[in-house]
DNA sequence: GAAAATTCTTGGAGCGCTCCAAAAAATCCC
DNA sequence: GGGATTTTTTGGAGCGCTCCAAGAATTTTC
């Protein structure tokens, strides 16, 4: 592959003038230009190579994504919540003129990912990871963490968990439902876990800040309402898992609401409960949590804690172009209601 | 921001010795190595720069994206079937460790994308423009392009799109239908054009390749039947477009079966059907091409000529990261029948 | 205890380019 | 024609790093 030397030398001139020619053409006299032109030409040299440049400049012109928790790029593409966080952050870097990078990272690669990757700063799916926080900040690039709080030093991009489970509740409980199912969401790969009425150390097992917090704000809602947390069964399953309607299902027959934490789930429960005949919101409520299209074109469609999803990533990708000094935003949520919750049957 | 040459200075090594400390750190004596490393921290130095390295490297370990014909990142990752192209991409580079770049273009900014883009190698969604083309060739890049065909010279991976519109045809007018209409995709922004019948140059204003390619497969394959093209309304759309389903409607009454060229415009077409008490498949049968998740949850679920798109961008993808000599991919088609067609009413 | 073997550290070369001050060439002006 | 201007071209410095041959230090061996 020639280089700009290479080409100067064959067509004797300097290596600047050249690049010149490629960069800068009106600075260069028009036959000469022509003349280095062909022999580039000649010589197959496709214009400066952006390496050399790169050092120089020292930008990328590039933003990172890396997706939350273990999830690969492929999952986040393919999940209602990731596409829509890709989606942002690629209106962001297109408005900006930017690249969008998914960076790749398997749990071992993650660390090394991020210290190799080749952009200008970082959006962290979701870093549950110290570890990873602390590589990023390692790198000393600006990164932002999605949906957990990292602390002051570092910008994050929350939405309001509890209270969007609060709203939750609150509607489901308005409309009398006293006996509620959770279907919270497992960040590692796995089976339902069930965790069946009676302990009092209502924790997951396995979940992010947000699922905490989420869980939280149910558990405070439903205390309004003389409800206790400790009496309602609490699944977790992986986001995408299609068994995780048949595990509400077997596990709480009683339940009259469930309230799921995102979209995805809550669509996997309305299949499971068409396909047991369970009818919704007859039977049955269903409330989803993140807002995705998806959720408006269920049958029913479904109630849901909406956030601004592409919004959050495209505040995200800005706040790394921008390099802006650390800040913790949290973004509102909304309660859509829809046609998947109604009165309990009596 | 410091480099290894400070940390060197700083602790009295050479800047050989940093070097080593971070990458092959076992040829350090332990005791300089801690020094070394609490130097480092003590500067800040989060470890070697990649930009350095790469110089030397020559490999961004990355692969380009580039979005078909005039759209956006943004566009692609919200349309269905670009987001499976996404996602096949993204597989890949899971799979191989590498890094997708989703590289930006507005029409004008694409070329110098090509040029300036940090990547080994570029997947370009669909090269109509040949000035594309060229500039991809002439930066010496692999680069793999879907859905039309560039020559021998250049890797290219298409599909079967004459004999999916054959398909289309033959399994339509084996139930028996004989009032056509076919929805093209328009490839620039702008409303529905709206070509009536009676012209005999039946060609598509706005077309790529293999929207010319899956007319001629209409016109083939209808003339089995003794139908002309020319005697069937054709119109063409943006594939998002909200309006195809109107357009088609309003101007194609007595259409007993349309033919879409893609999912998304048969589900809008499904969409305006059904706001209009149009019964599909009883009133009107409809089918849709390129098989994605979403052609299958419509109601009624969508015929429709399916193709491996996830499957094309991996392969694309792959082409790219092992640098393959070039070869011209034609990958096939096959008709999933369900429920949007049926015989026509008598 | 000195020579040999081994381990560790060094710093130059080079990756391809851009920038820029200075040199060279061309043009202008009286 | 010759000095002053203006336009072009040059090539060194430097971007941050890795590689590697060679030198220095340490350990082993007899």
């Amino acid at each position: 592959m020639p280089t700009l030397d290479d080409v100067g030398r064959a067509a004797g001139v300097s290596r600047g003038t050249v690049s010149n020619v490629f960069n800068r053409p009106e600075l260069v006299r028009p036959e000469l230009r022509k003349r280095v032109e062909a022999v580039a030409r000649a010589l197959g040299y496709g214009g400066p190579d952006p390496k050399g440049r790169l050092l120089k400049e020292g930008k990328f012109n590039a933003v990172g994504f890396m997706p939350p928790g273990a999830y690969s790029i492929a999952d986040t593409v393919r999940s209602p919540y990731g596409r829509e966080l890709v989606l942002g952050a690629a209106q962001a870097c297109d408005a900006a003129g930017a690249t969008l990078s998914l960076v790749n990272g398997t749990d071992d690669t993650r660390i090394a990912s991020i210290r190799e990757a080749l952009v200008d700063g970082f959006i962290l799916g979701n870093a549950a990871d110290i570890e990873l926080v602390a590589s990023a900040k390692r790198r000393r690039l600006p990164f932002v963490i999605l949906d957990s709080d990292a602390g002051p030093e570092v910008n994050s991009i929350r939405i309001d968990g509890r209270g969007g489970a609060i709203a939750a509740v609150r509607h489901l409980a308005g409309l009398g439902h006293r006996r509620f199912a959770i279907l919270s969401i497992r960040r590692t790969a796995g089976p339902a876990i069930v965790h069946m009425p009676g302990r009092t150390d209502r924790e997951l097992l396995e979940g992010f800040a947000l699922d905490h917090e989420r869980l939280d704000g149910f558990r405070r809602a439903l205390a309004e309402t003389g409800l206790s947390l400790d009496a309602i069964p609490l699944i977790e399953t992986t986001p995408g898992d299609p068994r995780a309607g048949a595990a509400v299902f077997d596990n709480c027959p009683d339940a009259t609401a469930i309230m799921t934490m995102s979209d995805w789930q809550a669509i996997t429960v309305l299949a499971e409960a068409a396909k047991r005949g369970i009818d919704v919101p007859g039977d049955v409520s269903v409330t989803g949590f993140d807002g995705t299209e998806e959720a408006a074109r269920t049958s029913p469609p479904l109630t849901t804690v909406a956030q601004d999803i592409a919004g959050k990533a495209r505040l995200a990708a800005e706040m790394v172009l921008k390099n802006t000094p650390p800040r913790q935003v949290v973004l509102p949520v909304e309660l859509v209601v829809r046609g998947s919750t109604a009165k309990p049957r009596l």
